[in-house]
DNA sequence: GACTTTAGTGTCGACTCGCTACTAATTAGC
DNA sequence: GCTAATTAGTAGCGAGTCGACACTAAAGTC
């Protein structure tokens, strides 16, 4: 059996902009391609698509998860999703490209089905936004990572039980429409049972 | 950079035993050792899993995942975790080894740990069981799986809602107290909207 | 000032869950 | 046999949650 050439971490770095989801690809290339480096010899694959992030954006992720390890053309490919804050600027020879709802494939759909897998144990949503935040652009940011509609009340009333936010003195005005509050994540430490907030199941 | 060697596929084989779980292991190992078998340099990930399963149980597994890949000693381990029924029997020089609750650490529980995330997406306790099981068994596998109790009136009433299981005629006696009711797993097809359970949610 | 747009709240009815308390069918002990 | 113990399974109540609808609130637009 021959020798694998070296496998590779491949990562999908996600972020909010301009009301849909978008994906940090290099600016030359066509289609949908994703930023790679080989993995190290003795390196932990965490450390390795750490390492990549910073390498490329200057700084941490927000959050990171690996999604797993697939067969990619000719190598091994180990595919990590990364999440950055709404603001974030996509670094030179790079660039955002926009997700409309539903079109995605191969890793990308992987990618993404991490993130809504683990949306209601991880702070996912919270970290796709800035510090302060409207609960409308979070429940717009649910919406695309679950790919349907929520109801508004509902999902005011199951955050706020669940203690994950609290209001900032702050409000947003933008353009049309009475101002929203800002407000900041805030998970209560857990003492006794904390309710689980299952966005999943809201309709 | 050096080429690295081979990355390794590490099998965590999982069943139902003496009301525990446990894991294969090869029969000379100390400790809790794995199974494992080198990736070929073609082959996709998935595909050397189940030749893996194939190679050591003589047929396929009920269910496998990919847990993911990290870096074991010193080289690139994928992990899998797979499900048999109750009643396989350990092939030669392999034995089931018992997981005590809570008691396993590394690759084993970062195994455990994908079995218990998925348990309400994809029916593993059904192939954690045999053809025909009683609620009891049913739950007790639950409880295994998730580390708690669950009441078991709450437990009937929530599988029997979502339509997972259609009871048979049958009636299995087993010493002391009343025969239990056999049942067998029948997912009603979706049509319309198909209540979810949480069984992680229940008490 | 009337209309539109977006944010946020009050509340009701249906459904769900946890619990207690019960019934049912078998074995074990005497 | 009779009684106790053991396991399986059911009934129903009270608390809590969710979805929907209708409403109020505060801004811009004409």
């Amino acid at each position: 059996m021959a020798a694998s050439p070296s496998p590779r971490i491949v990562l999908a770095c996600v972020t909010w902009r301009n009301g849909e989801l978008a994906v940090l690809t290099p600016a030359a290339s066509r289609g949908v391609t994703l930023p790679e480096a080989p993995l190290g010899g003795a390196s932990l694959p965490d450390d390795a698509a750490d390492a990549l992030v910073k390498r490329i954006l200057g700084r941490a992720a927000a959050w990171r998860s690996q999604v797993g390890a697939l067969r990619d053309e000719t190598s091994l490919a180990i595919l990590y999703v990364a999440v950055v804050p709404a603001d974030t600027e996509a670094p030179t020879r790079h660039e955002w490209r926009g997700l409309p709802r539903g079109t995605s494939s191969g890793l990308l759909r992987a990618a993404l089905a991490q993130l809504r897998a683990r949306i209601d144990r991880d702070p996912i949503a919270f970290r796709l936004l800035g510090e302060r935040f409207t609960l409308s652009d979070l429940q717009q940011v649910y919406e695309l990572l679950l790919e349907r509609r929520l109801h508004k009340a509902s999902f005011r009333r199951s955050l706020l039980a669940a203690h994950l936010v609290e209001p900032t003195e702050q409000w947003r005005s933008e353009g049309r429409g009475r101002p929203a509050q800002l407000f900041r994540f805030a998970p209560r430490r857990r003492r006794g049972l904390q309710r689980a907030v299952r966005f999943d199941l809201l309709g």
